[in-house]
DNA sequence: TGGTAGAATGTGAATGGTTCTCATTCCTAT
DNA sequence: ATAGGAATGAGAACCATTCACATTCTACCA
């Protein structure tokens, strides 16, 4: 566990605003200016391998997550901030909806529309 | 409706296998084979637009399909193929669930995991 | 405390998928 | 037939992510 993989989870983990990568190297930039993006990459791999951190991929990039518990996303199609919601209850019934012969490690269920926070502003 | 984006229609309406761009290029060459890439990626979005085609962001890629009806995927971790899920019932109780202000365009829900193809081999 | 092996870092270059530019070609409608 | 506008093909440009490599750090043990 090296500073900047740990100032990295540590960021991760003070937020609920699921960073770019870019997002993350600024933040991570204020306690350790000199840390470069390749070391922002590399070990956002690693602590996604550890299962530490989850990787969102939308349309509009992918975004970083510490892992707590299981939840879906909501993505906003205007400002593509992403919101947790709570976990659904629909997820053991899905599992057993799947045809024979296929393992389900991961579920991702996003939704797509517009946050409070845009849906107030005329289009 | 050019020859082209006839074309791109027709290889993902024939198609279950929700296809890269690269793959739709080499499908629509068989018949046309001037065709660019330039031209697959344009289309594509045109017909995006236009709610003929569907884009799945998945981490693997951007995979095509000719919209349906709504359903959700299952996403091979192992040969990264997309496979079409029966519409779950979860997609109304999920809207529900939801907290004030979100207003919901579209639901996305991905499953990954070993499809049967993979599931049977030795790792 | 010092020394060392192995892993992690920063830099900058490479990659690869997607978008853009632009000159040329194709439709459509007159 | 012909002009105007849109779509095309080719290739350059873009940008997020990954890679390569020389240097630095970390953890561990004497």
């Amino acid at each position: 566990m090296t500073r900047q993989r740990q100032q990295i989870l540590a960021v991760l983990a003070a937020t609920r605003s699921h960073p770019s990568a870019e997002e993350v190297l600024a933040e991570v930039r204020r306690t350790l200016p000199g840390v470069s993006l390749g070391s922002i990459y590399r070990n956002l791999k690693r602590l996604r391998e550890a299962g530490l951190v989850r990787e969102i991929v939308t349309a509009e990039g992918r975004r970083y997550d510490a892992v707590t518990s299981p939840h879906p996303h909501f993505v906003c199609e205007r400002c593509s901030r992403v919101y947790d919601l709570p976990e659904p209850v629909a997820a053991e019934a899905l599992r057993r909806a799947l045809p024979e012969g296929f393992a389900v490690s991961q579920i991702h269920l996003e939704l797509k529309g517009t946050c409070p926070e845009c849906g107030s502003l005329t289009s």
